[in-house]
DNA sequence: CTGAAAGCGCTTACAG
DNA sequence: CTGAAAGCGCTTACAG
């Protein structure tokens, strides 16, 4: 049977709200200190979390909000989140929303009710009702990956990205691209990756770029980079992520078209899996686990009152590996 | 300001006690049942969380300890959990441990101190600490993805793979092969699944077999294959790991080593990306997913005190592909 | 520095 | 079917 403060409180001669101020770090004399500190080791006694959460109407746990589960960059936020919050004395909590956004809504309330300290969420596309919701729970909340004008965020340089892609393509030679995109309800990789991209073809005088659009899925990309395969070949192909760039690859192949030779091909992320691969791909890397750990550094800060920065900018960086061609 | 069931209780004109027995499924007249449904719902209330698990001493929240997050197999089954575990009305904590055994065993201990009703195991391998924690904490535990005779355990037929991967090589006409495994304290991977490929070969008469071991990284793969491959080189190496057989195919790529032409490989666990690759994997698939939504539907049914095998074995199923040439 | 008492929001016997 | 009361294990003013 799991000892009570009240049991601790009598075996060490004190009262149960003495033994509780000891608990929560207040002043308690050096003797009666001494007594309390060497029965609570003694039985291994541990604050029940239900009566403590009840009565202080707080817990020190952080909910994450997650669009996926099966995901690099996801994975690798959140191990980083995991990490740094375990050092701070938090608790992770993951949601999964499986990319409904209804379910996004429900989980930050349902975070809420919970009472966690603070939710950190990773969201493509930030609507009225997350505001909504976010502002009615009043707790603190961090985005991470997309940015909102009146909310804390942490983000990826993904302007910068799509530029330093978009400089390091045309230095290479290449006048004749597509740019395989994805819908511009994702703020940040619909929208400034592309960006990115633009400025660094404006300055490009020569330069002439298809658009396209697909989805984050690897077997959309593959339908889509058929059609474009199918007509006129640009020399590279600019894919939006990763995964977009593996499907482009894999069409490619059975295709017969040798990478990087007849046609280079880039992507954005640099998963694990992009240096394995045959050729090896050129992509932007994105320091998704330090993301996870800055974002829990500052989902405690903003929990404890201190004071975050609004928005804060990750740097990104060129990996320039087989897949693109020197012409 | 949230309202209580002492609230509800005033404004239904009933007892307290009269609106948890409505809550909590007990008997209530027609008339009572109505007026206190509708001031539920005019208020949106919901029940503390915390108060009714420190009165109630449980929770209907299932924890799963994961060794990591960023593999394909535990984010495929943790999706095909926490789906299933929705429908049934449970929550899912996941707690995280980075492969660290010691982390292993205090998130058992962390989810009994927080009251989970139940927990789910994905361990590499169970030693007697977590037989121990499992013994101490007095809940329901489910192991997924390897088994011990006195734990309810969900499998992947893990022998049967081996052996129907064995077959097919061999019926390939292979017969200079090269197994590439890992350690053997991975029950499943390590041991059962090298063992069903043993079986399959034993009935081969002329069939050469060299073993090896590598880990689970596909970098550290990438160093074993170069080591293979740079001795008298088999006609197939049949990896342990999709993972495995990525590092062994970079390697052969970066060698000019034809796949299948001059080397076939083949590995487990049909990820995503074996498709997307270039040659396709030949591979065995896992049905991880459903293992995940299977595991739910088991755990709950432990904690609600109905019976469930003990064991449970999920079939697996060859996908054969390119990247096994026909001798 | 220390203790007695009230209360957090629920559930659970026990009467009626 | 319904209600009054006790209690789950803590924390928090308030006195002393």
């Amino acid at each position: 049977m799991n000892k009570t403060i009240a049991d601790i409180a009598q075996m060490a001669g004190v009262a149960k709200s003495t033994v509780s101020r000891f608990l929560n770090g207040g002043s308690v004399s050096e003797n009666t200190r001494q007594k309390i500190e060497r029965i609570i080791k003694q039985y291994n006694y541990v604050p029940n979390t239900f009566a403590r959460s009840l009565k202080a109407k707080k817990t020190s746990i952080i909910g994450t909000v997650v669009p996926r589960l099966d995901s690099y960059a996801t994975s690798q936020t959140l191990m980083g989140i995991d990490e740094e919050l375990r050092q701070l004395h938090y608790q992770m909590l993951i949601a999964n929303t499986s990319q409904d956004m209804q379910r996004e809504i429900d989980a930050i309330y349902d975070f809420a009710r919970q009472k966690v300290s603070g939710i950190i969420l990773l969201a493509a596309e930030i609507t009225d009702a997350h505001l909504k919701a976010i502002e009615d729970i009043q707790i603190p909340v961090l985005l991470v990956g997309q940015q909102h004008e009146s909310l804390h965020s942490l983000i990826h340089h993904d302007d910068q990205a799509g530029y330093v892609m978009g400089k390091h393509v045309i230095e290479q030679g290449h006048r004749d691209i597509v740019y395989l995109g994805v819908s511009e309800k994702d703020q940040a990789v619909g929208i400034h990756r592309k960006r990115g991209f633009q400025r660094a073809i404006a300055e490009c005088n020569d330069c002439n770029v298809r658009y396209y659009e697909t989805s984050f899925k690897m077997s959309e990309a593959v339908v889509t980079a058929e059609n474009i395969l199918g007509k006129n070949m640009p020399t590279l192909i600019v894919a939006a992520t990763d995964n977009i760039a593996m499907g482009v690859m894999k069409t490619a192949f059975s295709r017969s078209i040798s990478i990087p030779q007849q046609l280079s091909v880039t992507g954005f992320g640099d998963y694990d899996i992009t240096e394995m691969i045959h050729p090896t791909l050129t992509t932007v890397k994105y320091h998704y686990s330090q993301a996870g750990k800055l974002a829990a550094g500052h989902i405690s800060q903003l929990v404890e009152g201190q004071s975050v920065r609004l928005k804060t900018i990750l740097d990104v960086e060129l990996i320039s590996r087989e897949s693109v061609d020197k012409l």
